[in-house]
DNA sequence: CCCGGAACCTGAAGGC
DNA sequence: TGCCTTCAGGTTCCGG
């Protein structure tokens, strides 16, 4: 599933092919429609624009246009941005195509179709908490948004508004890293224990993004190249494997909804 | 405001 | 072989 690093890959390999291009064509597939505005009129807005920058925020991609507004795409679970020439074939997945000047194509693809493409009127994304690798965070900033927190402290770093781009997969391999339990309530943590958390969250992160991003499921970089992330994972999706640092067999543990891997001796839930 | 669960969506995998 | 259920997870919506 496309997180931070991953969508992090996909701006760096991407944003030298499409800036500065001009866009000549815009074609949306049915029966995918995820899209503000409706798939036609985004197509007709866009075509003839051109991309001032591609940015990240959180998991967004942000396709800056020249003259203002943005073309703001988000990958959800499924989603993948392919780098094609022009008149590449489509399969049954491709939701959009988008045609540039240099004779390249963007290809959305989206098993799920559950990504969406929005046209907005500037480059900002709203509510979403700091970039866990920007100067806006800081193990202060985090202590006090988990302070007096009942939640579990997995599910608090799943809430965008906390923190923007860390995903299921990070969010396991940072409490493991941290030692500590995804169960345990957010304002449950110590000073200590933040300042961990904080470290783990930026290590795993940076990982992720020196290998490309983690190719499970349906992730692929941009030119077809998979990440290699999955590689140095310790518990993500590793349910039942031994722990690298203890052997103690992982456990699983739902949480909000999503499957949580950790070791049940390196992180004890008190 | 805080928290948890369902819904969205499709394909893979497992049970019978 | 084939039907059915469960699982996968980012975000949004809704109810308590």
């Amino acid at each position: 599933m496309p997180e931070l690093p991953e969508v992090e890959t996909i701006v760096r390999e991407l944003a030298p092919h499409v800036k500065g291009q001009h866009v000549t064509s815009v074609r949306i597939i049915p029966p995918y429609s995820n899209t503000n505005p409706p798939p036609q009129e985004l197509a007709k807005l866009l075509t003839g624009r051109s991309i001032a920058a591609l940015l990240r925020r959180g998991k967004y991609l942000i396709f800056k246009l020249m003259g203002g507004g943005a073309l703001v795409v988000h990958l959800r679970m499924s989603g993948a941005l392919l780098l094609k020439k022009a008149g590449a074939e489509v399969n049954n997945y491709t939701r959009a195509v988008i045609t540039l000047e240099n004779g390249s194509e963007i290809h959305f693809r989206d098993v799920r179709r559950l990504g969406t493409m929005c046209l907005a009127e500037d480059a900002t994304v709203n509510g979403l908490g700091p970039e866990p690798l920007g100067e806006g965070f800081n193990p202060q900033g985090l202590a006090l948004m988990l302070k007096n927190r009942r939640a579990p402290i997995k599910a608090l770093l799943l809430d965008q508004r906390t923190l923007a781009g860390l995903g299921n997969m990070y969010a396991d391999e940072a409490l493991f890293q941290a030692s500590i339990h995804p169960l345990r309530a957010g304002g449950s943590l110590t000073d200590e224990e933040v300042k961990r958390l904080y470290r783990a969250i930026q290590e795993v992160l940076q990982r992720g993004i020196v290998c490309g991003g983690a190719s499970v499921d349906t992730y692929i970089r941009p030119g077809g190249g998979r990440g290699t992330a999955q590689d140095c994972f310790r518990v993500a999706h590793k349910r039942g494997s031994p722990c690298p640092t203890c052997g103690t067999a992982l456990e699983w543990v739902k949480v909000r909804g999503r499957g949580s891997c950790f070791c049940p001796r390196c992180q004890p839930t008190e």
